[in-house]
DNA sequence: TCATTTTACGTAGTTAACTACATATTTATT
DNA sequence: AATAAATATGTAGTTAACTACGTAAAATGA
């Protein structure tokens, strides 16, 4: 693995290896969710701990909390209501929201997904054992990639070049 | 952005915070590219440095030193070829292969890239001002996931529990 | 109060990775 | 030599994020 080409790119495959991490946890978290027998989907957690904390959310208000377009929200939450893990009404003073929370199903079956949620979470922490500002590192780099992005950055470098 | 939901989530939201810092990437090379008037795409690099180090590979050999599937190596070929950036020929010895290699206008155009590509490269590097051994980090992730998986690692964490 | 702007939600289509399956060819086995 | 297994490529469909655009409702302001 040490001498993999994918190494030797350094940073600048950065991005496409972060995206392959991600993707393969997604993915196990995929399978460990079935074979527990269990038909909820990996990024349903955020859902579910947003309205376990907040109670009663709109579309907009959740795609804020969680730095998501909207669409990805609607896609999330009308798959998580058909599966009756949400409830949703129309608020009476702003009628062009749709205000969701969680249904009794959800909440009945909550408990077991947080056992589950524990100890993925232990587990990842664990990969990190040497090492326990990753998450610092990612918060910098969000906010530092929020500030001035990719683009601005590597054509402030080639300025440099002139 | 301290105090974010997100944050509260700890590792358990680590996939997803991966995964929108790729993407954040992506987007904004694509736009810079756009923007350049270079009509490439963010993940070709990965061809092209490939092809200018080892001349002529097959699909599958390009699968496996980038540790993407074959179908995603097809996807990406396919265009780049269309766009005049490779050329193709079936290997004599075994039919079923297909050899790809760079085309003049590729050579051409490379050192153009090539500027991009390191100025990128510098750009991302200084986000880890303070921390250097980031990739090592990332190389570490990669090995660990691909010994015992998400999957693997939780059910592990549950079992203690019981 | 009427027109304009902003906000909230929804839909359609894009992206780049993936798995699963199909087909053709090569290699191995008996 | 014939059959079986493995390999290489290709195709179809999935996934989860996105942008762009449309529509309806609410808020603002002249």
């Amino acid at each position: 693995m040490k001498y993999d080409f994918i190494n030797e790119l350094g940073y600048l495959a950065l991005a496409t290896r972060l995206k392959r991490i991600s993707e393969a946890m997604v993915h196990s978290g995929r399978h460990m969710y079935k074979s527990l027998g269990m038909d909820i989907e990996p990024n349903w957690f955020l859902i579910f701990k947003l309205l376990m904390k907040y109670d009663q959310l709109s579309v907009t208000e959740m795609a804020n909390k969680l730095h998501f377009s909207h669409p990805s929200v609607i896609t999330m939450v009308n798959k998580m209501e058909l599966n009756g893990y949400l409830h949703s009404i129309q608020d009476k003073v702003d009628t062009r929201k749709r205000l969701f929370s969680l249904s009794d199903r959800a909440i009945k079956e909550i408990p077991e997904f947080e056992k589950i949620w524990e100890a993925g979470t232990i587990g990842v922490q664990k990969l990190f054992a040497y090492d326990n500002h990753f998450l610092d590192l990612l918060e910098s780099l969000e906010i530092q990639l929020s500030q001035s992005d990719f683009m601005q950055r590597t054509l402030n470098e080639l300025k440099k070049d002139e």
